[in-house]
DNA sequence: ATGAAAGCGCTAACAC
DNA sequence: GTGTTAGCGCTTTCAT
């Protein structure tokens, strides 16, 4: 069962050739018939299985793809990883995973890892720190197959997979102006990141849309996303010292920075909606059992990574060089709860 | 950088043989410190990495890992996959996963899968459909490592890495007691899995310990673990339509399901703790954001995943067949919070 | 229609 | 101390 049969084995006990039975196997159209009949049986009753790694070996492949995301123990990254390996699994493919934990350092060490591993291919979503794209950009240059998802890399001219986050954040924002809120604050991932450039382009032209003014006081970022609890706790501590320009909302940008600034409200004992509204990125899918309902705004993700997974292999299997590329871009979905309705 | 130099290139250049330079990168004592020196430098200097693949080929060890889990997006699989990697990624291995999404067809198939990829060994955490497990006694029998961790097969005698599931189950049940709740139910996942197993028995001796008899009919098996949300409406109906036996508490005894019967409860209209106390098994890190905040049973996850790998790698990596085999039992976390408390 | 042999990158037994 | 060669499992020219 797990000592797996060769072709040798299968070409002694048949008193053929290896090079017969490979060909019988593959399905040549020239080997008779009976032959291959032959062969076909016996290997079924044997149960044998060509070894991948010889077969990598030879051709140069390792039918494997190389994954880079920020944390495995994320709702939306496991999520994606989920719709990552239904593909790839279909179509031969393994998948190495690897995290960066948001760190630029080690990002660079996984992608060469993941290269000395001989993956065929990546799927990337940027770590939150990183700001030197030309690992991504020699590689890309040679003909490395490179695909991202989410978190892009807004300079390499390569297939991307992400969410309408101009829009998702556009929509957001206009339900809490809609809802009665006017002063809002925008809780967001580092600069670096394209998603976060996006989203908060999105909050800015739904305030603008509405004729409320652009307050950069009112938009924090935290470099961490949400993984460092003092950067956020730090944030919101300031957000409601402002004064008269305390904001009535919060619209948060990223996955775990939503939680987090849940959790910091409620340790600074604000109550939600009463004293601060929020809605904000989140793929959990506990969010209707928060206190209160949490207004979020949901990702494909599922969707994010099998279209990924399904452009990163074509672009491996093709025969020509690809250098046309495209940007897939799926819409995100709001869903309002009462985080987010005003208390009077 | 992706396109790898062979050991080839490196005697072209040097006007060695591939063999002196294959032990001169190996470190060989037989080489002549100069000739090392060069060849070390050089190799440096152009970036080789040896081909994985072809050692593979070489040895017959793939150096990947398979892993079997219900599903990536879930908290505690995704803590569990995180130490697996953490490990795994240190030792030069690599992980393969696989989920079944708790089907045992699928959990077949991606052992096949597996041993087809021809991993080095399995880290196995059953699903709760499963009842035949004659084809990893096959292969256990055979030499193959194997690792169970937190589903382990009861009667297969090789490495367990589990969470002390009687003692989590009886000290959450025990809790419910002490705050005064008489009339505990117990919602578990399908009785195959030795883990609900264990916390039920957990769950009964602390109801004998405190004199409460034991009622059958205030424990429900939900054989799909939560991934079928009518299974748990259906038993949650059947629990408040006791009558005079309805609960005034659930101790819940799995990660899905927790959130599942929360959901439940919420949809039923039924407030918790006033009309029914919860008490839950889950890795959720938001437990404590829930409308009420979540009593929980904790699993050290991230640990079971990474003292399930080391087991495994060491299992791999032994000289002679190893036939000793031990369970690694972790205490669980109980956290108690709002959700258990009496309400008068 | 089938077989012999080379080669993918690497290691190791065997020369010298 | 270093080179030659065979072989891991497979495919693929090149013969026949």
């Amino acid at each position: 069962m797990f000592q797996s049969y060769t072709i040798k084995d299968i070409a002694k006990a048949l008193g053929l050739s290896t090079s017969t039975v490979s060909r019988a196997l593959n399905g040549s159209y020239e080997i008779g018939t009976e032959t291959k009949k032959l062969v076909l049986e016996y290997a079924e009753k044997i149960n044998s299985r060509p070894n991948p790694i010889a077969l990598s070996l030879k051709d140069q492949k390792s039918h494997s793809l190389g994954v880079v995301v920020a944390e495995v123990a994320n709702t939306y990254f496991s999520q994606a990883i989920n719709g990552i390996e239904s593909i790839a699994y279909n179509r031969g493919y393994h998948v190495i995973i690897t995290q960066t934990h948001e760190s630029a350092a080690r990002e660079a060490a996984n992608v060469q890892h993941l290269l000395s591993r001989h993956v065929d291919g990546l799927l990337v979503s940027l770590s939150s720190e990183i700001t030197d794209l030309s690992q991504y950009k020699y590689l890309h240059e040679k003909g490395f197959p490179i695909v991202f998802f989410d978190r892009a890399a807004p300079d390499i001219d390569t297939h991307k997979v992400i969410a309408n986050n101009y829009k998702g954040a556009f929509e957001a924002t206009e339900l809490l102006i809609n809802t009665g809120f006017t002063k809002i604050a925008h809780l967001t991932n580092s600069a670096n990141l394209l998603i976060s450039q996006d989203r908060l382009e999105g909050y800015k032209d739904a305030l603008e849309k509405n004729n409320i003014a652009y307050n950069a006081q009112l938009v924090k970022h935290c470099n961490h996303g949400g993984m460092v609890h003092d950067e956020v706790e730090e944030a919101i501590k300031e957000l409601v010292n402002l004064g008269e320009d305390r904001p009535d909302a919060i619209f948060v940008a990223s996955d775990r920075l939503t939680t987090s600034c849940l959790a910091t409200l409620k340790k600074l004992k604000l109550k939600v909606p009463k004293d601060i509204a929020v809605a904000g990125f989140t793929n959990s899918d506990v969010a209707e059992l928060f206190d209160p309902p949490l207004t979020v705004v949901r990702q494909p993700a599922f969707q994010i990574g099998q279209i990924a997974t399904e452009m990163l292999i074509k672009v491996i299997e093709s025969k020509r060089p690809v250098t046309e590329f495209s940007t897939e871009t799926l819409d995100t979905i709001l869903i309002p709860r009462e985080s987010s309705i005003k208390v009077k």
